[in-house]
DNA sequence: ATTACAGTTGATTGATCGTTCAACTCACCG
DNA sequence: CGGTGAGTTGAACGATCAATCAACTGTAAT
């Protein structure tokens, strides 16, 4: 593979992740890369394109650059779920609360997606909640028998979704905290409550 | 106050519900507004302006033209939470999905918005979570004494956020469902638990 | 009738945007 | 050595953007 557009797609993801899709220009992406516009148009047919290879970058950097070093040494799956949420904790303290999902705020800030985008936003969603219920299957005998563990694990992301937002909103832990640790209190219940 | 005037905010309302702000062009709100550029820039000193007179709007309107509508006929307090939730759901049903809460989808594509507009991003929240935990407050005989309730009002907002926001992304109402129907669990471990 | 000013008109500006393209380099192969 | 083509260069293009401004209109006060 080429280093040249390896440089772009970083320089991409970096960016979008600063200013967002629409506030970031190729100009930008160029020169935080090194390259000339002739490059990026050579590897990329548009602008778009270089979106949706960012994107496919996360998904495939989901588990060795995201999952992998927040379980490390934390082998309770259910625990392995409250590591995760505290790493995006981390992200927001270490950020004075500017971080943002990259996942999430492309979700929201393209109002109309093109196809090729929006499946791979879905996909990210997917990959990530996919992973919090395989920790919640591994766990299965220690919850309610009843439980939807799919639709449980969707709660997860909503929960760091949503917690996100209203911390960088805020520019405070608070909300983030708070929705964590509701989501907490309920994890408690459910396992209070194994095999019912 | 100018008819003009309240006829570009408006316009401004909904294109940056449907577009976002950055892909809302001045002519655009111009072309719906049926007015000049002029009549614009007389009334707002930039296109910032109009976009905090959209979010004073959204603020002043919160009760009027949504909860009051919403909580018509329903009186109990928890009730009313879910009863605004399943307003949110019935958005989405009828856009097939496309529906995303402007607040929401503005404090995502702002990334370093300016002071003036995140703080009214932030006193929408507020305002939302505010009313949320008056309902919390108003049946606090019947949730456990220790309920942090101003938390449990936070992680209301954070479930319509996050389940909006991957109901979007997946065009579907599963996730959104899904989210809601965690909380409702969760509210129902409460509200078996009152008083301890 | 005169003044004053809030509100309107719409062509225009300069900046910035994504994209194009003809010319060029250079490693590799027959 | 000559040829091929992937990769690079950067000036240039047309479109679109937010914002400006001098001229104009209607109304209300004096």
């Amino acid at each position: 593979m080429s280093e040249t557009r390896d440089r772009l797609v970083y320089a991409a993801m970096q960016l979008f992740q600063e200013k967002g899709y629409g506030s970031t220009s190729i100009a930008d992406i160029l020169k935080k890369a090194g390259a000339n516009s002739g490059s990026l148009y050579h590897f990329f047919p548009a602008k778009q394109d270089l979106l949706t290879a960012v994107l496919d970058a996360y998904f495939h950097g989901i588990r060795p650059m995201l999952l992998d070093p927040a379980w490390e040494g934390v082998d309770d799956p259910i625990e392995r779920i409250f590591v995760l949420l505290a790493r995006y904790r981390q992200m927001l303290a270490d950020t004075d609360c500017f971080y943002g999902c990259p996942i999430g705020n492309l979700a929201l800030e393209l109002h109309e997606p093109d196809p090729a985008v929006r499946e791979r936003l879905a996909a990210n969603f997917s990959a990530w909640t996919g992973a919090i219920q395989e920790c919640l299957e591994a766990a299965a005998d220690r919850l309610p028998a009843q439980v939807d563990r799919k639709a449980l694990s969707q709660f997860v992301l909503t929960t760091m979704e949503g917690g996100v937002m209203q911390s960088r909103t805020h520019r405070s832990l608070e909300a983030f905290d708070a929705s964590v640790g509701q989501l907490r209190d309920y994890f408690d219940y459910l396992l209070a409550h194994r095999g019912e």
